[in-house]
DNA sequence: TTCCCCCTCATACTTTAGTATGATTTTCAC
DNA sequence: GTGAAAATCATACTAAAGTATGAGGGGGAA
């Protein structure tokens, strides 16, 4: 966590010493002023915008898990029994509701190389060889009868 | 959605513009540049980081909105209002159950090709892009609410 | 009988999904 | 603070899925 704001402070340093130096190089004060700083303000808007969701989606998915939110598949409760974790839940989730890796991805703000791990765990768990078979399997176990 | 871009760029010109007044105002480049865009970098990353939220909001409800579902029981009446074939629902039906294009296939003894066309015609009649979406819309029809 | 729909099959792609393997980093309990 | 489990990212594949387009045969309705 410490090393994770170092990084960033880090990372912002450079930027604005990148900035800097662009500045004398290419802008030298001959170019207006207002578009230097609208392109610092749109990097750095876009910086913020990717870091409150990486934060915010780190929130929610603790918070999602212990609310038992949301009428689907999910019984989180046998499914744990499976030895699936919470971040596994989470994609299975979204699986279920149509979306493609990439988009659970981007959804969830991770690469899709990730979502790939979590799949491949959650089929070997789940004893399937596909989503559409996860996504009724944990149907089954969610709602057995 | 159009007019809040138009609010949010407003809001950001204004900003920009507030800034370059300052600028003179007060620091008159005497002042560390650096410090000058570090400023600005707080400034616009905490935008960013309120608008990502904002976002984040609207997403959410959106989606919020359409979840919930049970048993998959396809019900041939409502569907075939969506003008799909008995062929189709059967490549449906199988697809439900977790099966590849080439089981199906196998299942209905036709080509994989055969499979594909269907599936295809499938997924424009439901207005989808993929098989875990037309399970998920042909529940949906199945079973409303 | 002719037209239209359904089912079938095909070629030739592009795009996603899934597998195998390895590595780094967090987190949490002991 | 160590260690184990989770989560992340990556490379390099292979295998499915999906798209676009065309085409032939069969059967029912006009």
């Amino acid at each position: 966590m410490k090393k994770t704001v170092l990084i960033y402070g880090a990372l912002l340093a450079v930027l604005v010493i990148l900035l800097r130096v662009l500045e004398y190089r290419f802008f030298v004060r001959d170019l207006s002023i207002e578009i230097y700083i609208g392109i610092i303000a749109i990097l750095f808007t876009s910086l913020g915008i990717w870091f409150g969701l990486k934060l915010i989606d780190r929130q929610k998915s603790k918070a999602i898990s212990q609310s038992g939110l949301d009428g689907f598949i999910i019984n989180s409760e046998k499914l744990r029994l499976h030895g699936i974790t919470e971040r596994e839940l989470e994609v299975l989730e979204l699986m279920a509701s149509g979306l493609s890796n990439q988009e659970i991805a981007n959804k969830l703000f991770v690469s899709l190389h990730t979502i790939k791990t979590h799949s491949a765990n959650l089929y070997s768990k789940l004893d399937v060889k596909r989503r559409t078979q996860a996504i009724r399997k944990a149907r089954e176990i969610s709602h057995p009868e």
